[in-house]
DNA sequence: CTTGAGTTGGTTTTT
DNA sequence: CCAACTCAAG
C-alpha cells in the first residue's frame, strides 16, 4: 500500500479522515481543508484496504475533480480520469457521473446512449419551438421563464405527469403543455438538457431496486464536496446510492451556498443528521488562509443573515493584513486603480498568479480588461464556456455531434447551410413537413429527398450531396477526434468560408485550430477516447473550469467562479446597490435571496489570504446609460470605518499594518535576499510568528543565521 | 437563396 | 447596449 503522509493534518481533519464507516457530516468554513479531507479520506480508505473502484467521489466542477484525482495520484494512489474505470476511484461531478451511468443502463431507460446534451441556447430553440407547437406567443409566454419554470420542477423532481395533475389553473395548466412539448422535442431530437441528466439518473435509480443496489455495490463509498450546493435531484441521487451501507461523508458550509437560483436547497446540508440520524459531525472552524482581518470582516458580514447556523472562523495565520474599501468616481476609474494596483503589487514581486479580480457580472470584465491592456498587464478572463459558444466552434461541433447522434435536429439546423451551399429555408421547411407527415426525423427526411415531390430537381441534388458528405465523415467516427474535426472542418466548406472572409475569418481559424488541438490533447490523454464521449464531455465545461492558476496572469471571474479558489491579493470590484446585491435577485423584497447575495460576497472576501481591495463605484455606465449608484448595503456591515456615504475617495478604512511592511514579513524557503552586512543570501526555513518571526539564511559567504525578521532588514531580490 | 439593413426585445449568477 | 431576429432587395 502507497505511503501517505497524514502528519500534516490536524486533529479535526484526521478524526474526519479517518472516520471508520457510516454517514459524516464535515462542518466546515472556508479555508479549513474540507477539500483536503475529502481527498486523504479517498487515499486513507484506500490503504485501509477499500478497493480504489469502491470509492465516488463528488466534486463541484471539473476543474475539482481533476485536481483531486491529481492530489489523490500525488499521495501514491492510482485515479486518472474523472470516470468509470476498472481499478480508480471516480472522481467526478454529479453531472458527469450521471451521464456515465446513463449511458451504461441505456437499456433500463429506454434513452439512446447517443443522446446530445443540450446547452442554453439549444434549450432555448427547443422552449420557441414548444410554445409555438402549443400555439401560443412567445410574447405571453416568454420562453427563458417557461424554461425557468420547467427547470425549477425538473430540480424537484416534478415529471410532467405528475405536474399534469397538480396543475389546476390556467397558466399552470399551460406550463404543463408547453412543458410536455419541451420534453417531446428533447426526445425526439435524443438530447437531455442539464436538469435532465440529474433527473433521468433520480428516477432511474428510484424506480429500479436492481440497478440501486448494483451501483451501492459498486460505490461502497460516496463522498460530496460542497453538499450545501446539490439539489433536490442530487440528494436523492446520493441517498439511493447508499441505502444499502449508509457509507456517506459529505462536506460543506452552510455560509457558502450560492447556488439557490439553481436549484440548490441548504436544506440538504441542514438536515442531514435528520436524514441519516447516526451521522457523525464534525466540524472544522480554523481558518489556513486568511489573515485575521480578512476573517474578523468576513465574520461580521455573514453574521447579519438572520437564517444561519453560528460557526465560528479561527484564525491560524499571523495578523498582518491589508484590507481596503475605497469609492471610486466611477467604473472607468476603478478599473485603473484596479490595474494599477496589480502594477505596483506586481512590482513589489508579487506573482500575477496570485492575483484575482472578482465582480458580480460578466459584462464588468470590460472595463476591468481595457484597464489591464492599457496598463500592459497581463490577464486571464476566466470563461471556460465562451469559447464553445462561438460560432465557429459550435458550427464545427455541429457536425460532429450529428455524426453520433442523427435525431439531434437542433445540430442539424445549424450547419445543413453553413457554409452557405443553397439549401434555404423553403427547402427546410418542405422537408420537415414532409418528416412530420411520415413520422421520421428530419435526418431520415433528408434522406428521403428523392421522395419528396415538393422539393425542386436542384434542391434534391444539393441535399443529397450533403447526406452523402455526412455518411463519409461517418465512416471515421471510431477513429481520433482530432482527426475527424479537421477532416470535418476541411471537407464541409467550413474552413473555406472562415478563410474568404477577412479579419474576423482569421481569428475564427484561430479558435478552430485551438479546438483541434484540445480534441488532439483528449485523444492522447483518454484511456478509449470516442467521439460521443468527447462531446459529452464538452458539453459539461464550466467556467471555472477554465481557470490556469499558472498562466502568470491576473484572473478576472464572477464571484460564482471564484468558489473553491484562494488568492494572495484579491479584488472585489463594483459592490454597489444593485449590483451586489443584485437587483434581479429581487433582494429588496425577498430576504432569502439577500442572504444569498450576502453569502457571495462572503465567498468573495474568504478567498483572500492576506490582502483584500473592495470597491465601489459612485457612477457606472449600464446597458449605455450613466447611473448614479448607491454604495451598498454590505459595505456597512463590514465594521469598518465605511459610515457615511462616500464622498470623494473613501480613504483606507482599515490598514492593520501598511502594505510594504506585511511584504517583508513573509519569506518562503527559497526565496533570495539581501542583507545589509551579511549580504546576499537564500532562505533556509520561515518559522511564522506574527512580528516576532524569524528566518533562516544560508548565505552567500557559507554561513547560516537565523534572524529576527524585524530587525534584520533584509530585502528581497 | 443570400445578404445586409433595420427592428425588437432582453438584459445575473452556471452544471 | 448588443444579439437575435425579420424582412425586403438583389
Amino acid at each position: 500500500m502507497p505511503d501517505v503522509k497524514y502528519d500534516q493534518l490536524t486533529p479535526s481533519q484526521r478524526k474526519a479522515v479517518f472516520h471508520a464507516e457510516g454517514p459524516l457530516l464535515v462542518i466546515a468554513g472556508p479555508g479549513s481543508g474540507k477539500t483536503r479531507v475529502i481527498t486523504y479520506r479517498v487515499a486513507a480508505l484506500i490503504n485501509s484496504g477499500i478497493k480504489p473502484d469502491n470509492i465516488c467521489a463528488i466534486t463541484f466542477t471539473n476543474k475539482a475533480a481533476d485536481e483531486m484525482c491529481q492530489r489523490v495520484v500525488a499521495l501514491g494512489i492510482p485515479a486518472e480520469g474523472p470516470r468509470f474505470a476498472g481499478t480508480q476511484p471516480h472522481i467526478s461531478t454529479f453531472h458527469s457521473l450521471c451521464v456515465t451511468i446513463l449511458r451504461q443502463y441505456a437499456d433500463k431507460t429506454g434513452i439512446n446512449p447517443n443522446f446530445s446534451i443540450y446547452n442554453e441556447s439549444d434549450q432555448s430553440r427547443c422552449i420557441k419551438q414548444a410554445v409555438k407547437d402549443c400555439e401560443l406567443d412567445t410574447t405571453d409566454f416568454p420562453p427563458a421563464r417557461m424554461l425557468d419554470n420547467i427547470s425549477k420542477l425538473k430540480n424537484r423532481l416534478i415529471d410532467v405527469d405528475s405536474f399534469k395533475t397538480e396543475a389546476n389553473d390556467f397558466l399552470r395548466k399551460t406550463l404543463a403543455r408547453i412543458y410536455d412539448h419541451y420534453q417531446r422535442i428533447l426526445a425526439e431530437h435524443n438530447a437531455l438538457d442539464f436538469d435532465d441528466l440529474l433527473v433521468k439518473t433520480a428516477f432511474l435509480l428510484e424506480g429500479s431496486g436492481e440497478v440501486c443496489s448494483e451501483l451501492g455495490n459498486r460505490f461502497k463509498f460516496l463522498l460530496i464536496d460542497e453538499y450545501q450546493d446539490t439539489n433536490h435531484a442530487q440528494y436523492k441521487i446520493a441517498r439511493a446510492f447508499v441505502s444499502a451501507h449508509n457509507n456517506i461523508c459529505v462536506t460543506g458550509d452552510p455560509d457558502q451556498s450560492i447556488y439557490r437560483w439553481r436549484g440548490a436547497d441548504i436544506r440538504n446540508i441542514l438536515a442531514f443528521e435528520n436524514d441519516w440520524p447516526d451521522a457523525t459531525v464534525i466540524k472544522l472552524e480554523e481558518n489556513f488562509r486568511s489573515r485575521p482581518k480578512i476573517l474578523e470582516i468576513a465574520d461580521k458580514l455573514i453574521t447579519v443573515n438572520r437564517n444561519r447556523k453560528k460557526k465560528k472562523l479561527i484564525p491560524i495565520k499571523p495578523p498582518i493584513a491589508h484590507v481596503v474599501v475605497t469609492a471610486f468616481e466611477d467604473e472607468t476609474e476603478e478599473a485603473e486603480a484596479v490595474a494599477q494596483q496589480v502594477k505596483e503589487l506586481k512590482d513589489k514581486g508579487a506573482s500575477l498568479n496570485d492575483i484575482a479580480v472578482f465582480y458580480r457580472v460578466n459584462a464588468m470584465s470590460r472595463v476591468l480588461e481595457e484597464a489591464f491592456i492599457r496598463n500592459k498587464m497581463p490577464y486571464q478572463v476566466v470563461r471556460g464556456v465562451e469559447f464553445y459558444n462561438r460560432k465557429e466552434i459550435r458550427d464545427l461541433l455541429a457536425y460532429l455531434k450529428i455524426l453520433v447522434n442523427p435525431s439531434d435536429e437542433i445540430a442539424l439546423l445549424r450547419i445543413i447551410n453553413t457554409p452557405p451551399r443553397g439549401i434555404g429555408k423553403t427547402t427546410v421547411d418542405r422537408v420537415r413537413a414532409y418528416a412530420a407527415l411520415h413520422n421520421i426525423t428530419f435526418f431520415d427526411g433528408l434522406k428521403n429527398a428523392e421522395d419528396i415531390d415538393s422539393l425542386s430537381k436542384a434542391a434534391k441534388a444539393k441535399i443529397v450531396a450533403f447526406v452523402n458528405m455526412l455518411e463519409q465523415f461517418k465512416k471515421d467516427v471510431a477513429g481520433k477526434v482530432a482527426a475527424l474535426t479537421e477532416r470535418a472542418f476541411v471537407e464541409s466548406g467550413l474552413e473555406k468560408s472562415l478563410r474568404d472572409s477577412g479579419d474576423q475569418g482569421k481569428t475564427a481559424l484561430e479558435n478552430v485550430n485551438e479546438l483541434i488541438n484540445a480534441a488532439h490533447r483528449y485523444d492522447q490523454q483518454t484511456e478509449e477516447p470516442s467521439l460521443l464521449d468527447y462531446l459529452q464531455q464538452i458539453a459539461l465545461f464550466s467556467d471555472a473550469d477554465a481557470y490556469d492558476a499558472s498562466s502568470g496572469r491576473v484572473a478576472l471571474m464572477t464571484l460564482h467562479a471564484a468558489k473553491g479558489l484562494e488568492f494572495e491579493n484579491v479584488f472585489i470590484v463594483g459592490v454597489e446597490e444593485g449590483l451586489l446585491p443584485h437587483e434581479r435577485s429581487n433582494a429588496g423584497e425577498d430576504k432569502d435571496e439577500l442572504e444569498e447575495e450576502r453569502r457571495l460576497f462572503f465567498v468573495g472576501i474568504t478567498r483572500a489570504k492576506t490582502q483584500l481591495y473592495i470597491s465601489c463605484a459612485r457612477y457606472r455606465t449600464v446597458r449605455g446609460q450613466l447611473l448614479r449608484t448607491i454604495p451598498s448595503q454590505f459595505l456597512f456591515e463590514l465594521g469598518l470605518d465605511f459610515t457615511e456615504r462616500p464622498q470623494e475617495n473613501i480613504a483606507s478604512s482599515c490598514v492593520t499594518q501598511s502594505t510594504i511592511r506585511n511584504m517583508q514579513y513573509d519569506f518562503a524557503p527559497g526565496q533570495r535576499v539581501r542583507h545589509k552586512s551579511f549580504g546576499p543570501g537564500t532562505v533556509k526555513e520561515f518559522i511564522d510568528m506574527w512580528e516576532n518571526s524569524i528566518v533562516v539564511v544560508k548565505f552567500n559567504s557559507g554561513q547560516t543565521k537565523s534572524l529576527m525578521v524585524k530587525y534584520a532588514d533584509l530585502s528581497k531580490i
